[in-house]
DNA sequence: CGTAGTCCTGTACGACCGTACAGGACGGCC
DNA sequence: GGCCGTCCTGTACGGTCGTACAGGACTACG
């Protein structure tokens, strides 16, 4: 080892990079950081970044495991009244919002979502949420609202993420509602 | 020419292509359409397109030039309240709303702002705008609401674009003003 | 007819991306 | 000591990006 001082040995620098990783996506997005920017941000080569997250997908897929579980709860429950699922909601984006601008945007291209690709599954999420807020074949009305409270709730979440969550969480809740 | 039937030379590429260039930006981003998809989708190659925009950043200048003008009239007058303000910036975001994508991200890397670059002076714009709707050094409160706003405004914009622009903007202006 | 200018293609370049692979430094275990 | 597994570096490859440049097809003009 290097010496006795308090050593940056182990798994711990899988936490450094994926830290470093969460910080970069939401600030660039994920297509626009390289693994070398990673690397940079932790102090390591983008081969040894390469090294602890084998496809670049998988830094993405393992900061985004802890939100694709309650997505699926999301979407699994049923709430009575959209009051409800607005405040499900909000809960979702604020506990997450450190990697929402992942679930919200790229991923992957962003483009096409070549089937069963880890990326496909987050769009889907995407209209399905928007399905939620403004129903099946919505009108025009209805479209312009569900989309609001998206973006609303997006921006809101991932400019804040120095607030504390109750904060964030009591005033777009009441945002949210308003639209 | 090739022959007597409705020519599609000279500069009519040009708006072809700012056509395309505009609609892919609108959906993918900047930085993640390349020249070679705008080319694609007029039936041209890349370097044709480098040909009649030179480097890549005159096609976003190009689409942004008309907002641009808005832009600073909507930083430089003077709004009686809120709500007045309110109204201009959700006609100016309606108005523009197939290049709003770029007025708010990339046109750069959507990182540093390399001073005088083009893309500098649309971030700035985004915090001017920011500063307007919640005030100079805001509260967390403030803060939250004008990103709430933001983001309602944004996505509203970009994901209705087939609806007619007066109903976009009242119904925006109605959220926006409960948010 | 010749010449110039416009519009476009083909090819090539340097830079960057993610990835693959060989090898070195190091600790743990026999 | 010898050996293996882990963590990391260096180098290299194929692919894509924006760009530069030479040349061809064509029209307009003298």
């Amino acid at each position: 080892m290097y010496g006795n001082e308090t050593m940056t040995t182990a798994d711990d620098t899988r936490t450094r990079i994926l830290a470093a990783a969460q910080e970069l996506f939401a600030e660039r997005g994920y297509s626009n950081t390289s693994l070398a920017d990673i690397a940079a941000a932790v102090g390591l080569t983008k081969t040894a970044v390469a090294y602890h997250f084998h496809p670049k997908d998988r830094l993405a897929a393992e900061l985004l495991a802890p939100a694709a579980d309650d997505m699926l709860a999301l979407l699994g429950t049923d709430f009575d009244g959209r009051a409800a699922f607005l405040d499900a909601l909000v809960r979702f984006m604020v506990r997450h919002r450190a990697v929402i601008r992942l679930v919200m945007e790229d991923v992957n291209g962003a483009d096409d979502a070549p089937p069963g690709s880890p990326g496909e599954a987050f769009r889907t999420f995407r209209d399905e949420i928007f399905t939620r807020l403004a129903g099946p074949e919505p009108g025009p009305e209805s479209r312009l609202r569900g989309w609001a409270v998206l973006g609303a709730l997006q921006w809101g979440v991932v400019q804040t993420v120095d607030l504390p969550a109750e904060q964030v969480e009591k005033v777009l809740t009441r945002a949210v509602q308003a639209i």
